[in-house]
DNA sequence: ATCGGACCGATTATCGATATCGATAATACG
DNA sequence: CGTATTATCGATATCGATAATCGGTCCGAT
């Protein structure tokens, strides 16, 4: 509702340039989405198109892509020939996310514990570093994002792929819980390094047997939702979901 | 390049009017989805987008956008600038699919005994008389759509909304699992109405507790796989899998 | 005063054309 | 003869404009 004025300004450059990022809708769609995650879109806000596409500088069809994008993972929903509308997360849908997220996991971990995935795949060690990187800058979303990244790339390593975007949405919708309903920054700094505890929980994985494995993951998880919401961490089933086989 | 102008003109209409059916996008999603679940497409597959824009009498961003679906749903992965092509489901990845479907149709089970859901919702009686139909016509197809959108919807008017694209993509791989490796039409008519089996496991979800509601929907799980895919029930762990609560 | 139907503004959905990308074939150079 | 550079090609990604659709509103008949 705001700028969109002077988005065709004549002489001035309406932003074609993009020099080092990826794609165009990409780009747009990763803006939507941490926008939605820290709430500078909060749910029931109105989304228009061409608006969009006057404020980043694209098209239309490329908003449009991104906010299909963002429907896909539940962020905001279509509604026909009347707008894009943000959508909420509650905390029983949470909670769901959560188990289902849970059992996904045990799955990943126990196939690892069997010698299935490839550890020394670069993608994880470069996800480490950044993450790394990413809490050293105090940058919170970046560090939600490549944590979501880590564990879906975990799970493709050990060959479950086709689950991967489903494990990736239940952590993206987890992440949205947490940093929606959280003050931001105080407790983030306190933590040891999130590229520390994970490259901990990857050593647990890879040296123990199958149950072994699954309880470090479901720890890890529970350690996790400890931390950032307990509520949440309640809502699912508490301690005890995460201790049974 | 003789494409634009003559590519639709020839002497027979490619089908440009839509005279009744939804949107144009819709049909083309459809179309393609039916041609990988029943392996007209084959894993491996070169799709491209002028030549199904052709084919259905769209335009390429038509097409795009079916194909950005089929590829969040994981039938077909696109390839850059290189072309999409069909995916493939692996036997322990359809497993990984059950075993996460279970999970979260335990805890719609749940929810609906503790009578948290809506089960007069019209949609659902209006899935139930559609199978009625496709089991009649031995329209196969449309009787895996109906039993997707059936657990769909029975998960949504639970509550777990957020859960139900998840719960649809499981089921629609199962699906591809089942129907790709199996000899189609007969086993499917000496059996009784599809419909009148998830009438009978409604009444069962609403007449218990929370936990016979879960082994109730367990129950259906696992007879459907047992009739349709016995490997891929002892893939996912077997019988046991689905008695454990 | 009220009911029903045609208009209107808002917004998406679709189209046709162009820009861009990544791989490969062709070419020039040492 | 082998390697690096450039031209070309298949295909997607993006754009700008047009068509289709929805919900609400205003007017006229009853």
């Amino acid at each position: 509702m705001q700028s969109s004025s002077r988005a065709a300004a004549g002489g001035a450059e309406p932003a074609p340039r993009t020099p080092a990022a990826g794609r165009r809708v990409d780009q747009v769609h990763l803006a939507l989405r941490r926008a939605v995650l820290f709430r500078s879109l909060v749910p029931g806000d109105h989304l228009l198109e061409q608006t969009l596409a006057a404020e980043h500088g694209c098209s239309q069809g490329t908003v449009r892509e991104a906010l299909l994008r963002l429907a896909e993972e539940g962020l905001v929903e279509r509604r026909g020939y009347r707008g894009t509308v943000v959508t909420d997360t509650s905390l029983p849908e949470a909670a769901g996310m959560v188990r289902v997220r849970l059992s996904i996991e045990r799955g990943v971990a126990q196939r690892i514990a069997a010698g299935e995935a490839d550890l020394a795949d670069p993608r994880l060690a470069s996800i480490l570093e950044g993450m790394d990187a990413a809490h050293a800058a105090g940058d919170l979303y970046l560090c939600s994002e490549l944590d979501r990244e880590f564990h879906a790339a975990l799970a493709e390593a050990a060959g479950m792929g086709l689950l991967r975007p489903m494990l990736w949405r239940c952590a993206l919708h987890i992440h949205r819980y947490t940093l929606g309903g959280l003050e931001v920054p105080r407790p983030f700094f306190q933590e040891a390094g999130v590229g520390d505890e994970h490259r901990a929980l990857l050593a647990q994985l890879a040296s123990g047997d199958a149950e072994t494995a699954a309880r470090a993951m479901a720890d890890h998880l529970a350690q996790v939702l400890r931390r950032w919401a307990p509520s949440l961490l309640a809502a699912a089933g508490g301690e005890a979901a995460f201790g049974a086989a």
